[in-house]
DNA sequence: TTCATACTTCGATCGTAACCGAAGCATTCT
DNA sequence: AGAATGCTTCGGTTACGATCGAAGTATGAA
């Protein structure tokens, strides 16, 4: 009624079942078509079309056609984190989808975040990362340590041509499963493409779970040891 | 329609325009009565009773009975934070409640945000506690420094029993009119309060505005100098 | 006790938006 | 060219919820 932004547009966008959920499903960081975001939203093709729409000119989805398809993908990391929040809040206030209860145990071992690790592995990674001294951390914020550096080229991530970019090497993010944080921003992006390029871990088609292969856990497990 | 939390429900709430107007008024911090509310969100006291007894259920408010008043407040350090970012990103998206341009320079310069301070006094108050190395940042993360910790002292806020608090001590917090971080958790709180009072800076009734005295300006300015 | 204030609940109205069937474009495949 | 796929637009129905008037409850004041 007075000044400042208008909350509300958002609020409503998001406050529809089927966008939510059309907006969860892209929290897993693949483009998706409009025929795949009706799905998962449970709606028609038709009434699909109009909300994504609507996503768009609300500026929470970003498009790009290609043939004869429709890719679309959250505007924006910001946009994914916002979700990933309401997420956390929402589980810590018990406001489930379903029934709660021992629900996707391997949701909750190794899932994307729009486009790096969560779940129990993920908070795993961050920590043992910050128990070795390779990342600093402060609060919610991250950084990595000149020890860290050389320690991820071992791996095969060049952290020099990642600070290039303009988006943030570390970010935490909270993880609604583990209520605790992972590893998000650039960084968190190129060590779980650095897995799956090994072949450690690979995604589940048509879910935001994450596998790993019996070798790529041993390694992963050996990698990040937990911190006694 | 799958699995995990429901945003929807949370983002109905803040969805609806008297809802999200109530919200953004209990970002200025202070308990409000029913009565206030009701015309915060430009609404009669009726549909405001609904309105809040639906936040109330869905975990965004908490209220506080007293005498014949019922005070209500956010329900939580994370829900201002969420409807802080929302904010930011409506910003950032041009989701305005009124038509942009110049407004309410007051509001820009020096406001309250939840319980600390916001707007480009709070900005430069961060930068230059930063710059001082009073406080480390890394990334959103903030830390006090030893050296922060006694010039703090002098100005006569002891660090150490903020510490005991379960709540963070610093926390970056995104401003929506500056669009950088501003200090939040439980040192940006006490160092609005430590000002206020010195009479240094006073809040504005029925509004989220702060004003600082001439004097408590010039002390403002000296204290938290810009970096060159 | 009586009155006033602060708020809630009830009941009814009204508007908006979610929804889908059907038809219309656009792109690619054959 | 014709057919198939992917998506959008149109039209009409339906349902939900925001709204307020009026009546009811609780607390405090006179």
């Amino acid at each position: 009624m007075k000044e400042g932004p208008d909350i509300a547009q958002i609020g409503a966008l998001i406050g529809d079942p089927a966008r939510a959920n059309m907006l969860a499903a892209l929290t897993g960081g693949r483009a998706l078509t409009a025929t795949e975001l009706a799905a998962a939203g449970g709606i028609t093709l038709q009434t699909a079309s109009t909300h994504l729409s609507k996503l768009e000119t609300g500026g929470l989805l970003a498009q790009r056609k290609q043939g004869r398809h429709r890719y679309f993908t959250l505007a924006d990391e910001a946009v994914a984190r916002l979700i990933e929040s309401m997420m956390g809040l929402a589980a810590s206030r018990g406001h489930l989808r379903h029934q709660p209860g021992p629900k996707d145990p391997a949701l909750r071992k190794a899932r994307i975040c729009y486009d790096h690790l969560a779940g129990d592995y993920g908070v795993r990674m961050l920590d043992s990362l910050v128990a070795s001294g390779s990342i600093d951390a402060i609060g919610d914020g991250l950084a990595v340590t000149p020890r860290g550096e050389s320690e991820l080229q071992c791996i095969g991530i060049d952290v020099g041509s990642l600070k290039s970019s303009r988006r943030p090497l570390c970010r935490s993010c909270l993880d609604w499963s583990e209520r605790r944080a992972h590893l998000a921003g650039s960084l968190g992006k190129a060590l779980l493409a650095n897995f799956m390029e090994k072949g450690w871990a690979r995604r589940v088609p048509e879910s935001r779970s994450v596998v790993f292969s019996p070798e790529g856990e041993r390694q992963f497990l050996k990698l990040f040891p937990l911190e006694s």
